[in-house]
DNA sequence: ATTCTATCTTGACAGTGTCTAGATTGTTTT
DNA sequence: AAAACAATCTAGACACTGTCAAGATAGAAT
């Protein structure tokens, strides 16, 4: 990499591309991702990306599917601890929080309608977001065994009520509406204690 | 209206183009929705809309002010009944996920980040995204007091937790993620067992 | 050495938001 | 009624966007 480009084949460019976009993404936001810019910044011309991806939507679908894989390792490694407590699963929402925090446009991108509705979600895209969602599930199901979600409904239901409202936390925040930073902590202990079962005494 | 518009000056040309905006957000998406376009359906020169509204984003927040006043006057509509139970809770929760499909590009459009995070809202949709969001709290403390919501903490905090729930239902619902419209009825309910506060019997 | 294919380039087109300068009209002041 | 003013609308232009088509270059396969 960085190999200041001189040979006419860049060698690696798709990869650099998605690193470029993603990069360029997290410093100046969505709105600022252009596939001229982009072909600029990696120094190659205007219509070069486009042996790479068919298109844009196509270059967004691939940094949204690393997005999701991204989230899949962070729960993957909560649950491999074995340990579905309560503790465990409010760290796991604080760290869903601080990843939609730190990485707003990239959280956006992933869940947004850009490429859900208005766009066209790729077959990899989709497989990212199903796996991060299949082992919500999962978890969800291990949390309920343990007493920590409620049992009253499948694993399914409780595990998209209890992400859809993280999720509405989540875009509160990013999206700068009804909500300010200085209050997250409080907010999602209050979403917790909606979520978690209360126990007489342990 | 509809007067051909043979005159020089259209007349009422702003609250025209608001009309005609909404209502190609609502058929076309707000991809379809750009000034030009909407200057030629108005039957107005491209730059005619920029003596109304200073640009794009004024525009649009003219139209999402709009759409928190329809929603505050729903509210509104139930509080004033004076009966905080649960049953009409429920019932806002499923009319508030209800505005949310059928006018799914205006909700995009007033909760979203074009106005509050990569636009800069307007002083109007501020007041108006506020009053619905004043409206919420008060009522949650009605229904706070009548043991319908917790009480275990302040109004403003379970308010926004509650209504971040049911924003990130909606927005999985219209964005079309991880959810499908044949079960919003289950999920809803599922999300409405997590916030209401369970009683051994009436 | 020649063909083939992947990759990259330039040129072009239609679309976007919005600035500037000028035209037209309605309103106010004289 | 005439003149000045302000509101409203127009056409022209600019920089930017995504992406298509045709051609150039280089490496791989024959």
């Amino acid at each position: 990499m960085t190999t200041t480009k001189k040979t006419y084949h860049h060698g690696d460019l798709k990869i650099t591309l998605i690193q470029a976009a993603s990069d360029l993404l997290h410093k100046e936001g969505a709105n600022a991702l252009s596939m001229r810019k982009l072909a600029d910044i990696v120094g190659v011309s205007r219509t070069a990306p486009y042996h790479h991806f068919k298109d844009k939507n196509a270059l967004l679908c691939a940094i949204a599917a690393n997005g999701f894989e991204q989230q899949t390792k962070q729960l993957r490694q909560l649950i491999e601890q074995q340990d579905h407590s309560e503790e465990t699963f409010k760290k796991y929402v604080f760290l869903y929080i601080h990843f939609a925090q730190q990485q707003s446009e990239l959280y956006d991108l992933m869940y947004g309608r850009t490429l859900w509705q208005t766009g066209t979600p790729n077959d990899d895209l989709k497989l990212a977001s199903r796996q991060a969602f299949k082992c919500w599930i999962d978890w969800v199901e291990a949390l309920q065994k343990n007493g920590v979600l409620t049992s009253s409904n499948t694993p399914l239901r409780v595990g998209q009520a209890t992400w859809a409202s993280l999720h509405g936390l989540a875009r509160f925040l990013i999206d700068g509406i009804y909500v300010d930073e200085e209050n997250v902590t409080e907010m999602a202990e209050q979403m917790l204690e909606m979520m978690v079962i209360k126990h007489p005494l342990a």
